[in-house]
DNA sequence: GTCTATAGTACGATAGAC
DNA sequence: GTCTATCGTACTATAGAC
């Protein structure tokens, strides 16, 4: 538990943030630890030092920006929610997916990292990792979506919740080609765009009138 | 342009029935070639006899799938369009999703290649030529799309396109889970059942309201 | 057309000097 | 904590016998 020197930090981050956008880029199988020193511009042998090999190293990379992610998401609902109404669907959706976009911002290899982990880098350790935090986001935001939506039985709010998860991750991997879609747009105005955009569809299949006959069942 | 022999026939099949699976499970650059020998039954020497390299393989793989769903798509949505009238979008949706369902459930891996290479295997070649075949199906449907939805502007029909298309490439990608999704159900109602969920969930998005003040401006 | 054998390369990980 | 050097392994691709 001693601390680490300043050095120690600077190199450890260095690989982190090499890691970060190569692994988003290109995905783990793709990316080999000779390219992430290189991009780092330190030795091969450090990442064994400080991380024990490449698949802690994945997962030493997805935690650094998952916690702050899932937290910001949990800590608006909870506060949009302190009124004691039940919520539009918008704001639900602002807390679950501003805090996507905003990492995205600074750092905008982020949200492809986390659609690589959400089903595709199928290394088991890594993505159960990120997949149960996240599941404990979703049970959060479906109670929340399940007072907003009383016409939908349970089964449907989760399927209707797994499409919404799919176009936000959708719209998150090709952010690149997001960039483009608001003609003549800046950049710093595009993300605003796409986001308010975003939100306004998927509250709308999230509302649309249940498809089942057969009432809520629990 | 001598007729193969049987065997030959057999052994790309095999070839390819395998590549497809394992890319579809692992991905591109977790796959190698000795795997895809092993689980076909051949040699390895076979792949780059029949194939010249792994990358065209993977291009092959794809090729044999792509075509025969996109050119569903746009028979269904030709023979939808015969009446001359604006389709409902459920109509349009169905001529999208559909094909791909119904791949999916012969050969449930297919859809999940299909996601990989929509944004996730960065291969330039194989994606590019991937891309490029289903972007142009995707013009076909805007078009469709448009006559049907005038009330929004072609910048927010390609902005909720893109979320369309996360919804099911997620779905597809996820349809693991999915099939988990309607307590109780077995696997053969699992499937119509998701997709018409999916459907009029994406219609509704579409059908939204225009988020912008400013009108359309073509 | 199918095989064996192997060339040539890149990889993850580690030992050991400093 | 950082480096060089390298071990052992796995890979794609091909040459050449059958």
């Amino acid at each position: 538990m001693v601390a680490p020197s300043e050095h120690s930090i600077d190199t450890k981050n260095r690989i982190l943030d090499a890691a970060e956008r190569l692994f988003a880029d290109k995905g783990f199988d793709a990316t080999s630890l000779r390219m992430i020193t290189t991009a780092a511009e330190v030795n091969l042998a450090a990442v064994n030092y400080h991380f024990q090999s490449k698949e802690t190293l994945l997962q030493a990379v997805y935690a650094r920006r998952s916690a702050p992610v899932n937290a910001k998401r949990l800590e608006l609902l909870t506060q949009f929610e302190s009124s004691g109404e039940p919520l539009e669907v918008e704001q639900i959706l602002d807390a679950l997916i501003r805090p996507l976009f905003e990492i995205g911002e600074s750092r905008e290899c982020v949200p492809r990292l986390m659609v690589r982990l959400l089903y595709l880098d199928a290394h088991e350790a890594s993505r159960n990792v990120f997949q149960q935090q996240f599941h404990q986001v979703l049970i959060r935001f479906q109670g929340a979506l399940r007072k907003s939506l009383p016409h939908l039985s349970e089964k449907e709010i989760t399927a209707r919740m797994q499409f919404s998860i799919g176009s936000l991750a959708h719209t998150m991997a090709a952010s690149r080609n997001l960039q483009a879609m608001p003609a003549g747009g800046q950049m710093k105005e595009a993300l605003p765009w796409v986001l308010r955009q975003l939100i306004h569809y998927i509250a709308a299949g999230l509302r649309a009138p249940a498809l089942e006959e057969s009432a809520c069942t629990f």
